[in-house]
DNA sequence: GAAAAGAACGAACGATCGTGCTATTTATCC
DNA sequence: GGATAAATAGCACGATCGTTCGTTCTTTTC
């Protein structure tokens, strides 16, 4: 038994550090993350936070992925549990409801894409590539609906996960301006009338 | 004759510095927008810029302002010369489609929203208000188009007037990530469906 | 318990931030 | 054209930025 605890020590507070940068990053965003404000949120000294990354773009990568990995398992993993299909379309979307309100603010990654949209380098590409590979699966579950016969056969999956993304864009834009509520009553209806758009 | 230009040297540089300054917000957004920078950008000094604002804060009020005009003159004034119902809708909706493309990258104001919805201070209010301000707009349009028989008597304006809005941020958003071109087609196919779905 | 390795700290760097203050230049007025 | 006022430049400030480096503390290994 070499392993000490199969994480070990130094993967612990990075994760630490990363939870403290990920609460961070949903205000001030990925941009307005500094290292000073995260080792001060954290308890530690700048340079030891810097240490488990080596440069802060490596830390906003990882906050990234991080953002990323908690998406897919907040919305995409528990919806896969619901069979194929409308149902499991519809939970997709209940899931991404309750996105991004176990903190208070705004979403990492929907914020990273309107930072980095213009940019180039490492950061634009990490959001495009997250982008793309959620808009991909959105498109296998819309297919599946379509073969499970719940939606029409000539539905255009791309289109509609178009639709679906903007209306959640909608949903966080108008949550975090006007408050959640009336954004989610409106949201609800406008999935509403999409799903019957888009049904045999 | 002891007016010189009626708009003095001092409100002419002001609105040269504010064009330097719009550009340089719709990259790096009002946040990264810093005063340093924008004065190397016109070519004066950093003072010199900032006495015409007196702080970075009232810079960023300024620019908020200038965006929000611009983007009524564009988009909104426009439309007004259309009859009043459907025609108007859409051309509000055209020009919205060319709007922040007079810029490579994205819009001060939806960049803003993302920015300023999690914060609290002057440039939240200021934020809220004008987005507040244009979907009034856009459901006294949309108003008028029941009103003139173009969409169905019972439509809920504040409803389609979200539709319309998070389509637009699905412009943007995919516009800026994945190219505006395939953003677009998505964009105005979702529109045509859009409307046949409130119309008579 | 000594030795080796790993993790975090503390101080300092050059740069840039927003913001004052004082000159100096430029425009306006009689 | 000289006096007056406005506009801009120059310089310096404290703070914070990301980053580097050498030291100290903690953990593991023998």
């Amino acid at each position: 038994m070499n392993t000490p605890t199969a994480t070990g020590k130094r993967a612990a507070t990075r994760e630490t550090i990363l939870d403290h940068a990920y609460a961070l990053a949903c205000n001030g965003g990925l941009e307005g993350l500094s290292i000073g404000s995260l080792a001060a949120d954290v308890g530690m000294s700048k340079s030891g936070v810097f240490a488990h990354f080596g440069s802060r773009e490596e830390l906003q990568l990882a906050v990234l992925d991080a953002g990323g990995q908690r998406f897919m398992a907040t919305v995409l993993a528990p919806a896969l549990k619901r069979p194929r299909g409308l149902p499991r379309l519809r939970a997709i979307v209940a899931n991404w409801f309750n996105w991004g309100r176990e903190f208070q603010s705004g979403c990492v990654l929907l914020s990273s894409a309107s930072e980095y949209d213009g940019r180039r380098g490492p950061l634009h590409d990490r959001v495009v590539a997250q982008m793309a590979g959620w808009r991909r699966e959105l498109c296998k579950a819309i297919g599946q609906a379509v073969d499970e016969g719940h939606l029409r056969a000539n539905t255009d999956a791309e289109l509609l996960a178009f639709e679906i993304y903007a209306l959640m864009l909608g949903l966080h834009h108008d949550g975090g301006l006007f408050g959640f509520d009336e954004a989610r009553r409106h949201a609800e209806r406008a999935f509403e009338r999409l799903w019957r758009s888009w049904q045999t």
